[in-house]
DNA sequence: ATATAATAGTTTCATTTGTAACTAATTTCA
DNA sequence: TGAAATTAGTTACAAATGAAACTATTATAT
C-alpha cells in the first residue's frame, strides 16, 4: 500500500493507533484517579505522587522524590511546598550536606496518607475489576516491558 | 495487612501502581513520538491529530474532530487556528448550517500529511518492536477493553 | 588553598491549558 | 411565529507547566 492512498482511502485511524491509545487511556485513568482525592483532600496528582514518596521512605530529600516519582524538580519542588503550606510535610536542612532538604511527614500528613494509600489501592482494584487474573498479568508485563523501552528517550 | 502498615513498612511503591505506571509510560510514549515531528514540521501533538482526523475525513467539522480524537473543543479549535495560520488546513462556513465551518487540507498540508502518518506509523513500528505477536494483541486488547471501562467517567 | 565544576533546590518568565463565559446560527415547541 | 433552548465555535481569564536562570552549598582538581 503506498503512502499516497492514506489520503484516498482514509485508512489510518487515531484509534487504533497505540501511542495515540495509551495517551487517552491514561488520561482518562488519571483524571478519574485524582477525582477520588482531589476534592477530598485537596491535592493534585503531583501532590499525591510526592505524599506516596515521603510515606515510602520518610526523611528523603526532594531528589530522590524526583528518582522515584518520574516528576521533573521543579514539579517536586513545588509540590513540596506547597504540601509543606497545607500542613502535610515538614523540612528541615541536613546538617551533613546543607544543599538538601529533609522531609517528613506531619502528624496531619501522616494521617491523610494512611487514608490517601488504601483509596488508590481501592481505586486500583476497581480498576482492574474489568480484567481477567491472566490479563492483569499481562498488563503488569507490557507495561513494564514499555516503560524499560520508553525510558530511553 | 492494615492500612497502618504502609507507613511503618513502606510497602505501597508508586511504580507498581498501574495508574502511575499508565500515565508514566503514556507520557514518555508521547514525548518521543512528538519529537519524531515537532521539529521537522512545527506542529505539536494537539495539531498531529487534528491532521490525523482530516486526514480521515476530508471536509470535517471541527465538532466531528473532537468525537474523533478525545479532545476538547477549546483545544480543537486552538490547533485548528494555528493549522490555518501554518497554512496546513483552510475552513469554509458551511452554507448549509453556518455554524460549521468545514476544514479542509491546503496542497502544503496534505504534502506534510501524507509524511507524517507513515513516520507515525513507523514510530508505532519501532514501539511495538519489543514485543512478541502475542503481545502486541494482548496490548491492544487491554488498552481497548481499559479505554471502554475508563470513558465512563 | 582556591578557582572551577557540580549538585540541591527555588524562582522567573513565557507558554500552555482548562473552565466558563461569550457570539452566532439553528432548532424546538408552545 | 417567535421566545427559549441547543449547538458550533471562539475568547478571556486564571491556573498549571517547563525551560532556563538563579542562589546556596559542596566536591574536585590543580
Amino acid at each position: 500500500m503506498s503512502n499516497q492512498n492514506y489520503i484516498e482511502n482514509a485508512h489510518f485511524k487515531l484509534e487504533n493507533f497505540i501511542p495515540y491509545q495509551l495517551a487517552v487511556v491514561a488520561e482518562s485513568v488519571s483524571k478519574a484517579f485524582s477525582k477520588t482525592y482531589a476534592k477530598r483532600f485537596g491535592i493534585t496528582i503531583a501532590q499525591w505522587r510526592v505524599l506516596a514518596a515521603v510515606g515510602r521512605e520518610s526523611n528523603c530529600t526532594a531528589s530522590s522524590i524526583v528518582e522515584h516519582t518520574a516528576m521533573g524538580k521543579v514539579q517536586v519542588s513545588r509540590a513540596v511546598s506547597i504540601l509543606i503550606d497545607k500542613g502535610y510535610i515538614k523540612s528541615r536542612v541536613d546538617s551533613r550536606d546543607r544543599r538538601n532538604s529533609i522531609l517528613a511527614f506531619t502528624n496531619k500528613g501522616r494521617s491523610i496518607y494512611i487514608q490517601i494509600i488504601p483509596a488508590g489501592i481501592t481505586f486500583e482494584r476497581e480498576l482492574i475489576k474489568i480484567f481477567t487474573k491472566e490479563e492483569i498479568q499481562q498488563l503488569n508485563h507490557l507495561l513494564s516491558k514499555l516503560n524499560l523501552h520508553s525510558k530511553k528517550n
